[in-house]
Formats: structure tokens, sequence, C-alpha cells
DNA sequence: TTTCGTTCTTTACATAGGTTAGTCGAACAC
DNA sequence: GTGTTCGACTAACCTATGTAAAGAACGAAA
């Protein structure tokens, strides 16, 4: 069991650089059990003092925050074989919260042995910084999204991006994925109201760009919604350069 | 001169953590030269690859994604003090530019010595993937308020971030600090139109909020400022934390 | 089967903020 | 001097998107 998880941790840094026999062994030493969180269920509450990242082996849940009055927003889509809140392990105390969208299991990483980890493996610590500087190419990404695109470009990047990142880890091919959110927390990530995100996709479904049945997508103009969302996976960082 | 260059450096570090003479010495490897870029010029450009990070000495720059059709979003500002691109040691190709505002002096990092160091130096590492992720932090903040905040909210951040980041540098203090920076490159940051820039500002002047006179801002009742933009320095991580 | 709570969907209406098109003044070149 | 450029500022108008309200579809529970 322990075996497989870290298993999905080596083949997620081994998309980045090659590991040697021995960071392999090291990585087997970082995680700890699992936990069961269920849809809707907090993962990391907001402004706590961390002491354990953690790695999503199953489900789909979200970074967020929120404002006094109740808005909210998703900063980031956490998908299986992410690690969230990585950069707690540096920043020791995190500033948003972490949702489970469906239920979810997560593995448990101990700062104590991510720690020992950096302490003994410069180029694996790279490798897992380099993970943390992935999230943040995304959120820059994103910034220009949210302060420059209108809707319908957004919601092409949206699902241009989660398509790609689902289809990376196996969870997607022919252009068909699951995908079991709301359209309400579809507007929590593209900062807009759940209305218009429901106007939105009556666009896109009326065009014959995608069809979109309770959880099941399927993108049939593939060409149309890059095109439209200036999608380019550059920021996604799928090359491979040795660090 | 180079040594100069390291105490910013070092100076940088320890607001975060202790060093070790050990450490300062490590540090002192690092800067190459210095460079002046002027106003406007590219310090980075989009989507190459970079084999060096920079330290602004003395300035003002920012981080910057475009569209196809000229649309541009600043997504982060570059104070005096801060290491531009240091994600790129890790990601090497980087995807976006960095544009100095003003008349700029850039300490030069190459890769191939901060490789050194961190193979060395496990906690300096340490220090230095804080810094990237403190980055993100402060992405995350943009994007709840690029998502969810209105027109004066994020004027309001913007203000609050500035002049708290200026004055931990001894930039800014008695709620004055120079900003030379125009309306239309406000909007930039903000994700909004020039002229609503300006809108925004007369109100907030109006309201007797602050005056902003060519570069020269003063707040006047911070307290207001703060409480409409939720202000809270946190994701900053003011915080002295050991790593 | 009925009831209940979600979520999806649509309509009608309101508004924040974009766009266009200026004026004005300061800085600068010649 | 005169022209030129750039940035601050304003007004008029327009539209993308938010808000409020309600019905339809569906699954879960009883």
């Amino acid at each position: 069991m322990t075996r497989e998880l870290s298993l999905l941790l080596e083949r997620k840094l081994e998309r980045r650089d090659d590991l040697t026999p021995d960071e392999r062994e090291a990585l087997r030493e970082v995680l700890a059990g699992t936990v069961l969180k269920r849809a809707g269920e907090d993962i990391v509450s907001q402004d706590a003092l961390v002491d354990c990242s953690s790695l999503v082996v199953d489900g789909f849940c979200a970074r967020y925050r929120d404002l006094a009055d109740g808005r909210r927003q998703f900063t980031q889509m956490n998908l299986p074989g992410d690690f969230i809140d990585l950069h707690g392990f540096v920043l020791k105390r995190v500033d948003h919260g972490v949702r489970a969208l469906t239920d979810c299991i997560v593995a448990m990483a101990p700062h104590s042995r991510l720690k020992v980890l950096t302490a003994r493996h410069p180029h694996l610590t790279r490798l897992l910084w380099l993970e943390t500087v992935v999230d943040a190419a995304i959120h820059r990404e994103w910034l220009l999204a949210l302060g420059r695109q209108e809707a319908l470009e957004r919601m092409a990047l949206l699902l241009c991006e989660i398509y790609s990142r689902l289809e990376i880890v196996g969870l997607a091919r022919d252009f068909r994925f699951r995908f079991p959110v709301t359209q309400a927390e579809v507007g929590d990530f593209l900062g807009m109201s759940a209305v218009h995100v429901n106007r939105t996709l009556k666009v896109l479904r009326e065009a014959g760009w995608l069809t979109w049945d309770g959880a099941d997508i399927r993108i049939l103009m593939w060409d149309r919604l890059a095109e439209a969302a200036e999608f380019n996976p550059a920021y996604l960082r799928l090359e491979r350069l040795p660090i």
C-alpha cells in the first residue's frame, strides 16, 4: 500500500528529471499513512500552522480564499498526483483553506521527514521546489485570466487546463473526462457568478464546442477552445529539463 | 560594491531565519555583477530559457503576461531587495516577461552558482525556496482580489501591499512613499482600464483617504484602506519562523 | 409514492466598469 | 519661440456580468 503511494510520487517527479536509486529510496521514507476526506470537508483549514503536506491520491480538491462577506475564490485545483500544500513545508503558516470537492484520499508527508530529505538530497529538493514553482506559474496564468480575459475565455482555459492535467495522470483521454464539480464551484474558480457560468456553458454547448452531462465532459472542438483561451500548455511545464 | 550587494541579500534572508557565518560566506559567492536597465526596458523577455536570476538593487519592475491582442496583466511588483525570477532557477523556462517601470539596477545570480549553493547548504536552499513560495502566496492574494474584489477594494489592496513592502526595506514611512508608476500601469496591475483607475483614485482622493501628487503618495486614512481591502499582511509572511 | 434538498436553467433587471473621444498641462526637442 | 508627446483627467455611452427570483429536473430519504 505505502509502496504504491511512493510510486505515485516517484512517477510525478520523474516526469521532470531522472531519479537515482538512492533518491527513490529516500522518497519511500517520506509518506506516512493516508486519510479519507469526504466531499465538502476541509483538508486544510485557513490560517493554520501546518506540520504536514499531503499528496492527493484520489479525488478532486481546491485551494480557496474567502472574503468576510462570503465571496470565495478558488486559487487552485488539485488533482490526483498533486502535492497539496507542499509550499507549507517552507511557509509554515498557510494563508488559505483546501476543500475536498469530491471524496478524497490523501497521503500525508510530515515536514519532519521532508526536512531529513532536503538535508541529504539536494537534487530531490530542487525537484520538490520545482513542484511549488509550477504551482506559482499556474497562478500567474490565472492572474492574467482573471484580470484580463472574459468569461468565455476563462471557461475555455479551465477546460483546456483540466483536460491536459488529467490526461497526464491517465484520468482523461479522447477529449473526455469526469469533472464532478457544480456550476457554482466552477464560478468560484473563474471569478464569476453561477448564473453566468450557466449562460457561458450554454453558449459553448450551442456552438457545439462541448457536451457536459452531469460530471461527464466531452470536448468536441479542442482547437476552438484552445484558441479562445489562448491556451499554451507551456505554463504547466510539461517539458523535461534536468535541474 | 559586491560586498554591499551581498549584504542586501543577507538582510533579506535574515528577516526569515538566522544565518550561520558559513552560510553568509556562501551567499557572497552567489552574485555576479550588476546591470542597469532603463525604464520601459525588458529585464527578462517572455518565454526564454534563463540561466540567471536577478536581485533588484534599485528601482521598480514588474512581471507581466500579455494576450495576443495586447491586453496585459502585471502579475507581480518587484521592489528593491526582491529576487526577480528566482523561480527561474528551477523552472528553467520562464513564461512571462519582466519590465523595468523605472530605471533599475539589478544584480545577477547565475544559476550555476545557485546550484553550487544548493548542493552544499540545505538550510539556505530552504530559505531561497521560501522566497519563491511567498511570491506564490502573494499571487493567491491577487487571485482573490482579481476574481472577487471590486475596483476600489483592489486599489486599496495595492496601496496597502506596496506601502507595507516598501516600509520593510526602508523606502516608506509615516504613510508616505514614492510610487513612480503611471495610472495605465496601475490598471495593468489591477486588471482594469486606465480610465477606471482615474475614477477610482478620484473617489479615494475626494473621500480624503489619500493624496497622490505625481509619484508621491500619502495615505491619510490607513484604517479605511486596510478595511476596504480586507488587508491582512499575513500573506506577505513577515513572521520569523525557523525552517 | 411523496417529500425534500440540490443543482441546473431561465428571465428580467441593475450596475460596475469598459470604450471612445476628447481637453489640458508639463516636459522635451528643435 | 513652436511643435510633439505623454500622462492626468473628464464626459457620454455601451456592454458584460451581477442579482433576484422562480421553475424544472433529479436523486435521496422516508
